[in-house]
DNA sequence: GAGACATATGAAAGGGTATTTATTAAATAT
DNA sequence: ATATTTAATAAATACCCTTTCATATGTCTC
């Protein structure tokens, strides 16, 4: 006996509720005809959806009040999306922080926390700072931690979905842990957890540029580089959850795949943040200049910022760097480029603060390696975007327990 | 006033008939019981169902005949899908020929015709060719171009899809056209076209060993390289109908994408059906062996075929030619392989019938380069795979408008 | 300020679907 | 020949959506 789409009425009722709150999500508040006219459904039959959705809690009317134009003919009812019916909670915890973001059911944040945990020296620790953060946050937010409706996070490394278990994650020492089950004993909900440029690519498609990319690549570059690839409203995950591993990417000839001891693949340790504090060094030693002073403490992905100030301000051994890290890039953007054909590519992370030097050197570089010249976009939504990304499936997996299930009562 | 999803009871109709007429393609005939348990609808509501398919033409009643073990009871009447209630058409158009498919709403071929275009110097002559095929697949399956309910064809180059113009075919001069609207005079039906390796996915995911893969990349290989690229159901194409033109990969450093005179670009010169012969007489002239005649008429693919042949037997320079592509290819290979992660990756085209040795050459070279060893397997399909998706393409089309559409008669 | 107009709401009727339950029909097994 | 088993038919019930008509409640005009 499976939960087949097929089945009565019922099911008819539930598929016209879902077009309902949809309109009623996406705009403010409506009128009964508006959502009529904007579900094409009748007006009668809005009016039982209404009356239903009303019931369960997931809507509430609201006064008229004088906010618009004064319509002629009698003021209709309006309506609106409960958006506090319930909340979900998004999960960015990495090597040095533990982020836990509280939003209600249209992704509206409500509260956050940030928790340093630039000293954790075990996953021990870094739970602890997540912990916090949570309680923190649901502090902050004014809700219990069983009112939670769905819980995500967002880690590096390879991730076992939907067991949630962590399986591979450099850089992180320890960090190989049933992340899932942990967070299991804190919320009573639903929890999944996902791999972190997976999670921002999500964010982008709802709050970025990205909006109406049908394929969209989102490419984590840091410290380590990792990429989610978003097709339709799907992520793309692949067969063993590696989709999008491009830091890994051999382009040498002779080189493999290998793990250096940090764990970082070989496009990592060419373009990652250390690599391009090393070309500014590099730069520096020919021809002098703003980074002739920088010194040996590279691994700061500051450090990789002030090669990208120095550019900005004409440093000529800045933009020189700037410019050998971009033709790396390029040729490993290239593949994705020529196998996915995205509509847009959005860069994220830390070199995210790059500035468009680096952008327009990336998009000369790529261009002779491409069929068609690609849409390339830096992120604006700096260190938030794993966490939104955490929200948005947090949300959508709501989503799908928040409908009235069809069948008879009887 | 979208013809969105919702809608009255109809739709409900619409959907179970779909569920209803899914199971019955699935199997051979089947009772109203067996329907019954199989979609999980009330019995009445099958009988229903299947009077209106009846009606419709898509279903016909069957003697029970004695084709079975003998039950008790009552004798069920068996109903069965009406295959031949309409048939579709399947192209594959290439350089050297135009093969034309015709298959019922099963899939099923009921017929074929090959039209040899070795001397064909103009898209006038192919398309001569095309329709002389085509006549004689029609006359084949004794229907007539006003009853086929849907065409599709695969072409190489990239194709402007939906539109259906071929925009750019290096390797077939003059074969920019708008080969959709060719068609349409032709049959009075939808017409689509499509590159020749996403058809050729479609055929193995249906036909090949990729029934159960999610995530399936198909890489034509032969005198050019392209690869098709299915994620669940559905062909990924990208933003510009660009995706998976993997030949024009420029791995080696300093290289660009820009093709050659003859259209090909750096991938496809260096593991081409041209580069493999190449390999070939290189070897043979430091080891010598069974390819020490391999002329300069390399360009004929069947030269490749010599040199997988020659290290069948274990010809030294031979398998010293397998490994060389190998190595090259797998360096192309695994950028696919760390973006999508796909289940399952299948070789066709020319090179499809290179055997075992080829495969686990590429393995081996391969393997090292990603994180996760794929699953790899040649294609068993020959030279029907375009053809084979042309059809599955076409079917797609073909049951969209086959279910009667809801809505109140009224 | 009273009436016209415009829009929203509500109730009732009609049609379509699916399910459950009971009844009848047609085979085989004892 | 009767019992059993399974299939088809029919009736009853419930749910859902739409159309139509009547009613309510504002604003605008005179």
């Amino acid at each position: 006996m499976e939960a087949s789409a097929h089945g009565g009425p019922p099911l008819m009722r539930q598929i016209n509720s879902a077009h309902v709150l949809a309109a009623l999500r996406g705009a403010g508040p409506l009128s009964l005809s508006d959502l009529a006219t904007r579900t094409g459904l009748s007006r009668p039959t809005v009016g039982q959806v209404v009356e239903q959705l009303h019931a369960g809690g997931l809507l509430a009317w609201v006064e008229p009040g004088q906010d618009g134009l004064p319509r002629s003919g009698r003021p209709a009812r309006l309506v609106r999306f409960r958006a506090e019916a319930a909340h979900v909670v998004g999960i960015d915890i990495g090597r040095h922080k533990a982020l836990v973001t509280v939003a209600d059911l249209t992704g509206t944040v409500v509260a956050e926390h940030r928790e340093d945990a630039s000293g954790a020296s075990s996953s021990a620790d870094l739970l602890a700072a997540l912990r916090t953060a949570a309680r923190g946050a649901l502090a902050q937010a004014g809700i219990r931690r069983t009112d939670v409706a769905s819980v995500a996070a967002g880690t590096p490394g390879l991730v076992d979905w939907p067991r949630g278990a962590v399986m591979l994650a450099p850089g992180l020492p320890g960090w190989k842990i049933e992340l899932a089950r942990e967070l299991r004993r804190s919320f009573r909900c639903p929890v999944q957890v996902e791999n972190d440029a997976n999670l921002a690519a999500l964010a982008e498609r709802r709050h970025g540029l990205a909006r109406d990319a049908r394929t969209l690549v989102f490419i984590y570059w840091g410290e380590r580089v990792g990429a989610g690839v978003l097709i339709g409203d799907q992520l793309h995950r692949g067969a063993a959850n590696a989709a999008g591993e491009i830091g890994f990417l051999a382009l040498e000839e002779g080189a493999t795949a290998a793990p250096d001891h940090f764990g970082r693949g070989p496009f990592e340790r060419m373009v990652g943040a250390e690599a391009i504090v090393e070309a500014g060094r590099d730069a520096a030693k020919r021809h002098g200049g703003l980074l002739a002073g920088l010194g040996p403490d590279g691994l700061d992905p500051r450090g990789a910022e002030a090669v990208f100030a120095a550019a900005a301000q004409g440093d000529l051994a800045a933009v020189e760097a700037v410019h050998t890290i971009a033709r790396r890039f390029a040729r490993g953007l290239a593949p994705v480029l020529l196998v996915l054909d995205p509509d847009l590519v959005v860069i994220g992370a830390g070199v995210s603060r790059a500035g468009s030097a680096l952008l327009t050197a990336i998009r000369d570089s790529v261009g002779p390696l491409t069929l068609v010249p690609p849409r390339l976009e830096l992120s604006r939504l700096g260190d938030d975007a794993v966490a939104l990304g955490a929200v948005e499936l947090a949300l959508a997996e709501a989503e799908t327990r928040l409908l009235p299930a069809p069948g008879y009562p009887a």
